[in-house]
DNA sequence: TTGTGTTTTATTGCCTCC
DNA sequence: GGAGGCAATAAAACACAA
């Protein structure tokens, strides 16, 4: 509040009242109006009321200020009433007891009854029509009082809830860069253990040219292929062709026996139930014919 | 004294209920 | 249809700084 009056502040009201009017109350014994229904108090009629009830009722003259009251003890009435009609009615506020009453018994009940409105106004020396207006403009006081209490209990809890959200999101972030580090170790591992195996296989693989490829190549094979129905090495294309060859030129040279191993004398020779495509030399009449 | 911000009092228009 | 409530707002009262 950059200018203004100074009001009392939250901390200084009992629910909008002031504390030296908590004091009063405290002090005062509570007044019967206070309860709807009870008997009017005498204190406030027409002496520091706003408006006059009875006035307003019985009479259209101008209604009278607290203000013109203070002043009509010293200068007189006719002087006042003189002032009134010559100045148009202007907008007065109420007075610190009629404030405080009103604020009593807002605290028993902010809804007004007609009856405990027009015992009210009657007591408060006021219009009925200016205590309902005075209830309604406390209760959107009330309202909006209300409204901020509840912001701010929504404004903590937001605060806390995202307190623990971020938390739970730094919670999560650790787990997952933990979890990816476990993923690297495992992985690590894993190619540790293959490359173990690997190490196995590869003596064979990293030989000596000269030595014969064909065990190579069958020592690589794993055990699976041998055992199915893989056409065997003499059986290639390649192989039949080198042996129509000698077929042709009817066996001219006779290779070295010396120089190739057992395994090379059965490709060039495959066993006799198996030379020729499986069928036996001796039965085939081709062979028969041009031998 | 004046300008400004705040609070209070009162009005207006709309809505709901009986 | 009248009474009463509410939201929005006008207008007055008031306090205070410059």
């Amino acid at each position: 509040m950059a200018g203004g009056r100074v009001y009392p502040s939250n901390n200084d009201t009992t629910d909008g009242v002031p504390n030296n009017l908590s004091v009063l109350l405290q002090n005062q014994r509570l007044h019967p109006l206070f309860i709807p229904g009870s008997s009017p108090s005498p204190s406030f009629i027409g002496t520091r009321s706003m408006v006059s009830f009875e006035d307003s009722l019985k009479t259209n003259r101008p209604k009278r200020s607290i203000f013109k009251m203070f002043d009509e003890q010293e200068n007189g009435y006719d002087e006042y009433l003189e002032e009134c009609f010559h100045q148009p009615e202007k907008k007065r506020r109420l007075t610190v007891d009629q404030i405080q009453f009103l604020e009593k018994s807002f605290e028993v009940d902010n809804k007004l009854e007609p009856e405990r409105k027009i015992q009210l106004a009657k007591d408060l020396g006021l219009q009925p029509r200016q205590v309902a207006i005075w209830f309604q403009n406390r209760r959107a006081r009330w309202k909006t009082k209300q409204l901020e209490k509840d912001y701010d209990t929504l404004l903590a809890m937001y605060n806390s809830l995202k307190a623990d959200y971020d938390d739970l999101l730094k919670e999560k972030d650790k787990l997952k860069e933990e979890v990816l580090q476990l993923t690297d170790k495992l992985q690590t591992k894993e190619n540790e253990r293959r490359n173990s195996e690997f190490s196995d296989v590869k003596p064979l693989l990293l030989q000596e040219p000269s030595q014969k490829p064909i065990v190579v190549s069958m020592a690589a094979c794993k055990q699976e292929d041998i055992d199915s129905d893989n056409i065997p090495q003499y059986y290639s294309d390649e192989f039949h062709s080198s042996l129509l060859e000698a077929a042709d030129s009817s066996y001219p040279f006779e290779p070295d026996q010396s120089d190739l191993s057992q395994d090379e004398e059965d490709s060039l020779h495959p066993p006799a139930s198996l030379s020729n495509f499986g069928f036996p030399v001796e039965d085939h009449p081709f062979w028969s014919w041009t031998y």
